[in-house]
DNA sequence: TTGTAAGCGTTATCAC
DNA sequence: GTGATAACGCTTACAA
């Protein structure tokens, strides 16, 4: 009977191969590694996870001699499994064409790199849908934790799986609420500090070319412009008030329209791309820099140090920001209790775009 | 005799639980929701799948409902270790401060988005040894394959893991070796087409700012100056060329050094950042842009637009060739052939910087 | 110090 | 259409 004879080379072919699914020649495992070293797959194991955990110098010699010889690669898939740790974070970034998160997206990977666990990098383009899918792929991937770049609202909103608990996460801007951990810049201080720069060069007369208007960032960065404003006795008026979107392109536009008869002798602008964008728009329209408008920005992205003029802007520590949220993801990932939040001050940095001279001179 | 009564109740434990390691309270997995629904685990994935098993309405009725009642995640470790397949690319960088790479990563991600994989992001600073480490990560997360950026050499040097066709991988950037798939811009054409541009201008004196000795985008770019200007019988002096890094700062030095008498009237830089900082030295020194020095630089940096005056740029298609990439590297994984390069033009923006309108007025 | 074997949470195979 | 159950490649009790 050939069927009886057949069925017995089946059971006898899985008990010396054990691999049903894949013919035979699948790729190489801690398995053929222990075989190679002669000894067991936990010895194997062992010796590769490089903890404390006591294998003879023999055996790991041997061991680590198989690895090399066979090429054995390690499957992080099955040890994330086993571990439930996966030493991979997300990291969610609204736009990376604003140096600004390129500058705290590299700060989150050194660190990252430091502790050896690896990014997962998602760009939302500033589009909330495409956020939330992105955090249940990371969840899905099992990352240890999330990092939220760019300040924004109701992380809690739709699937409500971060605030459920499902992975620590850490916010990298400034946030409405306070019961998630963010780290992030004195973005209120800033601004009071750029607006008193141009107070005490003698501006009366000031523009604030914002971003969006809920971008709490922003917000900030406008409360405190307003409240230096206020303790100077320079009356607040709507007008001093444009917003807009981050990118430069818009600036220009909302600057050129005010056209050469320009209703300031100083401009804040929301970040240095709004700046930069405003700068140019001005120098369209005949007017000096500084010396007809002022500028002061926000970031001092590579840039702005090589314009001519120069941005004056706030020195806003991206990059700190981007390596100390990294850090309090690992706290936090650790089982440490972490400060809710962290801010960091910004330095004003005088260049030449608020002729920042002239009075002394 | 207690021992023996604990024993057992242990015993009867493991049968109801079916769970050993952890005490009993694990995350809930496929196994929770067919139980809740009812049906059986294989059922619950088929149905997840989405492929075209057939699945009746009822079950999958109600397996839908479980799983959101039940908040499940699937977990995509387990996924990738049954399917070997992860649905996850690395992406290594040289770095992300140079909005060159920045823009790649964009395209990158795009692509990636649309096809629902995700993306596992290395930033390697120019260093060859970390992006050694950042590979060797990569292949441990078992990545369904590479996209290296930036023109680099011997990918197959050290490891040799991808040369050992260890990961599909495409190499964003000209390289020496054509085994491999390549996405790039024809830098040749790109640098003859900036020096035509400026001798029709009527330049004859030039500088060439390059990057690094060894960076094959620049060395083309250098080698198609080099070309033009034989072209148009203009002797090439090796004075004409200056190497240097990547960053604003060092294009700024070296051609603060070369004084106000000045050795050429017209600039070539080997990216946008580089014409940025050559730019700012040159005004520093007290010269005129267009009228005493012309620039070009090459990849249209979104600032560039925005200087004034605005710099003359070759629009590298960064974005594109991220996106393309990223489109070749899932042919690749989808086991198609691809070609072996895949070159994109560059356009020639004419702006402020090289005066474009000079003669034509 | 070492080995054995039971998971980890899925998918895929095979039988019904 | 549906359900058991054996992989997938590793870690980690537990036993020796």
């Amino acid at each position: 009977m050939p069927g009886m004879v057949k069925l017995g080379q089946m059971e006898r072919e899985r008990m010396s191969e054990k691999r049903t699914r894949r013919g035979g020649e699948g790729r190489i495992g801690i398995r053929d590694v222990a075989r190679d070293a002669g000894v067991s797959v936990a010895t194997v194991s062992r010796t590769l996870a490089g903890d404390g955990y006591p294998v003879s110098d023999e055996a790991r010699r041997k061991v680590l001699e198989s690895v090399k010889k066979l090429n054995f690669v390690p499957n992080d898939l099955a040890r994330g499994l086993t571990q439930s740790r996966t030493n991979t974070v997300g990291v969610i970034v609204p736009n990376l064409v604003n140096l600004y998160y390129a500058r705290v997206v590299i700060g989150v990977e050194e660190i990252a790199a430091q502790n050896g666990i690896s990014i997962i990098f998602c760009n939302t383009n500033h589009n909330i849908a495409k956020r939330e899918q992105d955090i249940n792929l990371l969840l899905q991937k099992r990352v240890d934790g999330i990092i939220i770049c760019g300040s924004g609202t109701d992380y809690e909103s739709g699937s409500g799986r971060l605030a459920n608990g499902n992975a620590p996460f850490v916010v990298l801007g400034r946030n409405e609420r306070l019961d998630y951990p963010s780290v992030h810049a004195d973005n209120f201080r800033a601004g009071y500090r750029a607006t008193q720069h141009l107070v005490d060069l003698g501006h009366r007369q000031f523009l604030f070319l914002g971003g969006p208007e809920k971008w709490p960032d922003g917000s900030d960065r406008i409360a405190g412009f307003k409240a230096c404003l206020a303790e100077n006795d320079i009356e607040f008026q709507q007008d001093m008030l444009l917003f807009g979107d981050f990118a430069e392109e818009n600036a220009y536009q909302r600057v050129l329209h005010l056209g050469r008869n320009f209703p300031a002798t100083a401009v804040l602008a929301g970040n240095d791309r709004i700046a930069l964008g405003g700068m140019a728009a001005v120098v369209d329209l005949g007017l000096r820099i500084p010396d007809d408008v002022a500028f002061v920005g926000f970031d001092n992205i590579a840039t702005s140090h090589y314009l001519r003029p120069s941005l004056t802007t706030m020195d806003m520590p991206a990059r700190l920001i981007g390596a100390e949220g990294m850090r309090v993801l690992l706290r936090i990932i650790a089982g440490e209790t972490v400060a809710s939040r962290t801010v960091f001050e910004a330095d004003l940095l005088v260049r030449q775009s608020s002729g920042g001279t002239r009075l002394q001179a």
